[in-house]
DNA sequence: AAGAATCCTTGACTTGTATCAAAAATTCCG
DNA sequence: CGGAATTTTTGATACAAGTCAAGGATTCTT
């Protein structure tokens, strides 16, 4: 028990809690895991309760009738999963999927609820991570509707350069194909225009890894220049 | 004063609270009015407060380099905005501006932070709001990236029918310009699309007013079936 | 009501990206 | 390790939607 406390204490959302909560919290959370591939909730199933991540891999996706998939969002540890119907009411939005075997926290709806009117505190660290959540799916729009690929795929690029500080060679922790996905493409487009920005000298590809040889190059596909022939 | 209570117990974030609570929010917030066509925040602002729209429209949107403009989403009456990064922290993500005469009620951020922390059963109601708006989001973004625009038009219509039943005659409360930037498109574009619509017999098109004839059609095409010719 | 400003429509053209297909390269697992 | 499954790449083709341009229709303003 005294390890859960430690676990969710972790969490930013839940930090600076003060332990009698943080005791709470532990009360009703169920500990899972998930292989790689399993799914953990689908698309209008009646919200059982929300997720926090604690090691491994969630997609959060959409599908459309052709059983297209649009990547919502990629949860790494540390990330909360499937809470607006918990707090919306009704149904989950989208679908999630293991990518990598997963250990989650389990949060009850009903007993979540019940907790967070004893003790609203909670909440008011939950509305700072919804609303960071809101501005991520602004910029989404934003690239999704604004941007032609090569401009996403540059503020991606940038995006995770920024995350993981490794010199200026980056490894891209998902599949190429689930890249594209979150980009809003598809692989053989994806893969076409690492190849054009490769050939231009403005990155290097060797598999997972990306090393970015021109960052302004970079900047300026990300701000919306049609630069790329 | 007290119509402002009366004004503030009206929204749904705030119904059901006890007057107290409503006289401490109508105590911190200042009215405002907005004529058509002005600013109200913009990107990269740093965040004073969020506003409550009494009456009149406020549309939200980004711009590109280019000028190009993708509205998020168009505030009607009795709904919150740039609420983001008062939680969040940080600043605007994105513009905002009159769309015709506006009355709004403005909180300022940091005596409405307080006002929370000293009441927080209040952020368990804002908890819903934002959940429902990334709900919304989700849609947008499976829409914008896993459909054509004639899938997205029909899906934007099928939703205004759902809202407003006037028969099946719906009434654009924007301009045509307007609705072609929510859909990620441009105006040239949807008008095209709605010429396209109404010589297949599945719509009529007169100014503002557009009558749903066959809205098994549209069904289909919201659903994703390529059928358009 | 007249003029100005905006919005809407239509046409010809260009282009980015999806599709289909098939080979090459990785990764996974027994 | 070695074969299977998946992922990635490349090519040829098709088409949806954006751009540019210009005329027509509304709507706004004085």
């Amino acid at each position: 028990m005294k390890s859960l406390v430690e676990e969710i204490s972790k969490f930013p959302f839940f930090k600076g809690l003060p332990d009698e909560q943080l005791g709470e919290l532990a009360r009703i959370c169920i500990e899972q895991d998930y292989e790689k591939g399993r799914e953990i909730f689908s698309e209008g199933e009646a919200a059982k309760g929300f997720y926090l991540v604690v090691s491994g891999k969630i997609k959060v996706y959409k599908l459309s009738l052709e059983g297209k998939e649009q990547i919502l969002h990629i949860f790494d540890s540390g990330e909360m999963a499937g809470e607006v119907p918990v707090f919306a009411g009704g149904n989950y939005p989208a679908n999630a999927r293991a990518i990598e075997a997963v250990r989650v926290l389990f949060f009850p709806r009903v007993s979540f609820m019940e907790l967070l009117n004893r003790t609203p505190s909670i909440a008011v660290s939950l509305l700072a991570v919804l609303s960071q959540r809101l501005r991520f799916f602004t910029h989404m729009i934003e690239d999704l509707s604004l941007k032609e690929v090569p401009g996403r795929l540059a503020a991606h690029l940038i995006y995770l350069g920024a995350r993981s500080r490794h010199g200026n060679t980056l490894e891209l922790d998902i599949t190429k194909t689930q890249l594209a996905s979150l980009l809003g493409t598809i692989p053989e487009t994806l893969s076409r225009i690492l190849a054009r920005m490769a050939q231009q000298g403005i990155i290097t590809v060797q598999g997972k890894k990306i090393r970015v040889l021109d960052r302004e190059a970079l900047e300026a596909l990300a701000a919306g220049g049609k630069g790329l022939i």
